[in-house]
DNA sequence: ATGGTTTATTTCGATAGTCAAACTAAATAT
DNA sequence: ATATTTAGTTTGACTATCGAAATAAACCAT
């Protein structure tokens, strides 16, 4: 006898609107209330693009989080005074800022892994391996939908 | 013979975060190439948090998505101004003013569920009922995580 | 009923984030 | 060499937000 299984879109789309709707609200709650209460969730996601080994360029990262390069140099300015990032001009090409996390940004990017991975985790809870592949799908989906979407 | 099912986490990971970090860009942006490109994602929640059938006053609004009393005024002004909102005092305690869509708003509100509709639709694509059923619990557990980070 | 307190919203002043346009400096092409 | 393109910065205008003070209505205790 199979065990009935309900299909409620509805409820699973005012489920996905509830998450979409707050996760950035507590990311910043939980930033407000961190050590590292000095920095904006935006400021994070700065510091996110910038990520750990890579050393890019304030316009690479621009594009990465859609801001305009003029809102990324005031965007760096603030955190580099707050001591997150660092800016250092490129040898090979004396125009290019090439960005890199310092000490302190290294650990504000490692927690906000650690709270995406919270999310991740909680995302999977009592799921069996073969579930936790189903949802991986889905939201494979979901990511494959949204880069179609950017590219019109 | 099993099939074999490969779990990532790291990719999973990695796919969520590229969800959140895109989702309310794109929405953003989908809304400036619309009909409606006179409001921005912050309008259009507010009016989310209106809805249809509701009334609710001014704080309450304010409370949903996050806002001080002061800043929720000057966004109800804004809308009211461009039409998608309506002010009315309420008859049973003056000091309260209930919040309701006009037409125009009305008609927002019903495009912006038809995008969440979308996503949602794309989040199932080529899933089988019982699939669908683990994705439901799935992103449940998210919202229950949510709710739980949300008081302490 | 009246005075004091609470509640709902608004107004005001200050601050921060954003963009577009003009600008500087460096690299590349003609 | 000179012109063009590219990377980033500066500037000025605009918008969103907040906190504090103001307004106004409702509630409550006497």
């Amino acid at each position: 006898m199979n065990e009935k299984v309900t299909i409620d879109f509805e409820t699973l789309n005012s489920d996905l609107v509830d998450v979409f709707n707050n996760v950035m609200w507590i990311e910043e709650a939980a930033l407000k209330q961190s050590y590292f209460s000095d920095i904006t969730l935006k400021d994070m996601h700065t510091i996110d693009a910038i990520s750990m080994y890579s050393e890019k360029s304030a316009s690479q990262v621009a594009k990465i989080i859609h801001l305009t390069p003029s809102a990324m140099t005031t965007a760096i300015d603030k955190l580099v005074e707050k001591g997150y990032i660092e800016r250092r001009r490129s040898n090979t090409d004396r125009r290019v800022v090439r960005l890199g996390l310092t000490h302190k940004g290294r650990v504000v990017y490692r927690a906000h892994q650690g709270f995406h991975r919270d999310l991740t985790h909680n995302l999977l809870r009592d799921m069996q391996p073969t579930e936790i592949e189903v949802v991986q799908r889905a939201i494979h989906n979901l990511v494959r939908y949204l880069a179609n979407v950017i590219k019109h």
